[in-house]
DNA sequence: TTGAAAGCGCTAACAG
DNA sequence: CTGTTAGCGCTTTCAA
């Protein structure tokens, strides 16, 4: 049973005169056929509409192709956690398809460490590769090399203009920010809001938070364009001094009930905020780490945005292994991912 | 390659000192074997974590399975019709399973229909099923008749406790109405609340917004006690009769603002509700049908909690189709799928 | 350039 | 009850 026709490479020999090795030679214009044949089997393959047999080809060949993943390294509890469970389901999605996926993890702190995995990857041969770009040029430089293999990538989570990806699986980080300001000052009247942000020692130069905040701050200007936006910035490994600067900060600013914040880190400032709950702070901020929909539940958080990093491994791989076996191209190349609302109602499902 | 060992049939003929006739025989436990043979095959295939090659079954078996789908006829436009893409989806996903699906369809509105159509479905032998049930007896007993055929079947939607289904995926009702509620009335202080609902000439037995509707009441009676709730009845094929029963309604109560709809037809208030830009209404309600979407863009809608029907088709054909191509079981066998909020600027990438 | 043939791992029919 | 065998449709030598 074909995908949907009868029609075997057998027919397609009788019907031409030629033999199964000669059609499959054409099938996989692997040359060694003369004009003449490639041409007559091309004609009868179209006019027949052959379809090749997915799991003839698969029993036949006998090995695995293999996609890799490029991407940061995930400790327990982090952003790309997350994405961990899209994977296994992933796995378990192409498996049938006689694909494997490879982990390769870099340090998203070092581009050294990024452009060693990427080497290492290379060095593999993947027949596909899904990648999260954390370094531009890197990343530029990466894709080049792939494209010149033959290698099909797909990105994640931010993208770069290549032209040449197969496809791309992540939300228009843009919006998300003007969605993240709508839900953190409609139905109030808001003058002050704080936007939190991660002091980082190395630029990091595919920065989804960038355009994130762009948009968070067109909202303002656009809707309350005489609300005053202040920024803070923390530092992700230091509890003492996060909560210092935050106390600084609301004492000289204590009007400021209202807080945002564009990346997964929002439950660090969970620990002061719940030492002051007659400030009632209204606070947004991005993902559904377990410590942010904790904080979520017990009403510190007041709503986080999901990005879906496990849908989007998901979708990336099962692109990939499609197109690797079954030679499909993806449906759409950008496919833009919904954006979630999570509040302590429906965060529990997830 | 196969999955992930690479023990064969032959393999374990071997160490049996048996034949791969009767190894088949007990991996399909298709009786004809003397119960020594059965258990050493046994024992060689656990101790060897023997893993069929799916590609080689489907191969030789040359048939395709087929799940057949037993839903409400979808109308562009309506609810059911949102599931569409996903079976879409669903039916790329399975065909290298070598499955097929196949749609029938009833008048949800005529339980004859339904009824009917359960004895076609059943006449075709499928060998799987996806149900949506809305007559909670005719269900039942269609189900029964499914479990002695040995047909495995999985509920969308709302389901029933049969005890043997081998999965359920849908959202969570009473909850989804308590999420409505919250969205409705976070951040305001609510006095009156408007729930308008169908007036239907039939008894809908197996009706999720039963329970959406206590979920929703039970909310406004812990949160906001003193706040009153009316209820309105509209004939969803008379937009004439719509808009003069919602004129008289707030001619009555010109203070009330808050409206909530528990099923997918918010649309049908929209043309009143835009005729009145200066009540300044909030109006919540389910699924993103084009004319919701629509509205919520329009700002008519302020929210809408989306269900994805697509998704829970998708779910439910996939889970059927590894069940019965790879005998996998469902990771989890009710799956309670997410509650989607939309607003105006996260709606355009559903 | 092309054809023939030997599998890939499993199913199913048939002969014992 | 059990073994044998002929495929399923495609890939891949190896000869010709």
């Amino acid at each position: 049973m074909a995908p949907s026709s009868k029609v075997t490479i057998l027919d397609i020999a009788r019907i031409t005169g030629l033999s199964k090795g000669t059609v499959d030679r054409v099938l996989h214009n692997r040359g060694e056929v003369s004009k003449k044949s490639y041409e007559k089997v091309m004609a009868v393959i179209r006019e027949k509409g052959y379809q090749p047999n997915p799991h003839a080809a698969l029993l036949a060949k006998g090995k695995e192709k293999v996609i890799a993943l490029l991407l940061p390294s995930h400790t327990k509890g982090t952003y790309w956690d997350l994405a961990t469970s899209g994977l296994c389901r992933a796995e378990a999605e192409v498996e049938p398809l006689g694909v494997r996926t490879v982990n390769f993890s870099y340090d998203q702190y070092n581009p050294l460490s990024f452009r060693d995995t990427c080497r290492e990857l290379l060095e593999s041969r993947p027949h596909g590769v899904v990648i999260a770009p954390m370094y531009k040029e890197e990343t530029l430089s990466f894709t080049a090399q792939l494209s010149e293999l033959g290698i099909p990538y797909v990105f994640i989570d931010s993208k770069l203009d290549t032209e040449d990806y197969l496809a791309y699986f992540g939300i228009p980080s843009y919006k998300s920010g003007f969605l993240c300001a709508d839900m953190l000052c409609r139905r109030e009247k808001v003058t002050d809001v704080l936007i939190v942000r991660i002091r980082r020692d190395k630029h990091q130069q595919s920065d989804p938070t960038v355009e994130r905040r762009a948009g968070f701050l067109d909202y303002m200007r656009e809707h309350i364009p005489d609300c005053t936006v202040r920024s803070l910035f923390i530092d992700p490994s230091d509890a003492a001094e996060t909560d210092a600067v935050l106390e600084a900060f609301f004492q000289e600013f204590p009007q400021v009930r209202h807080i945002a914040m564009f990346n997964s880190r929002v439950h660090l400032l969970v620990p002061f905020l719940e030492r002051h709950p007659e400030k009632d702070f209204r606070l947004i901020g991005f993902d559904n780490l377990e410590a942010n929909i904790a904080a979520l539940v017990r009403g510190t958080v007041d709503m986080l945005i999901a990005q879906h990093p496990d849908e989007q491994v998901r979708g990336a791989v099962q692109t990939l292994a499609e197109y690797i076996v079954l030679h499909r191209k993806p449906a759409r190349k950008d496919n833009f991912m919904h954006m979630d609302l999570l509040t302590r109602y429906n965060a529990e499902d997830y």
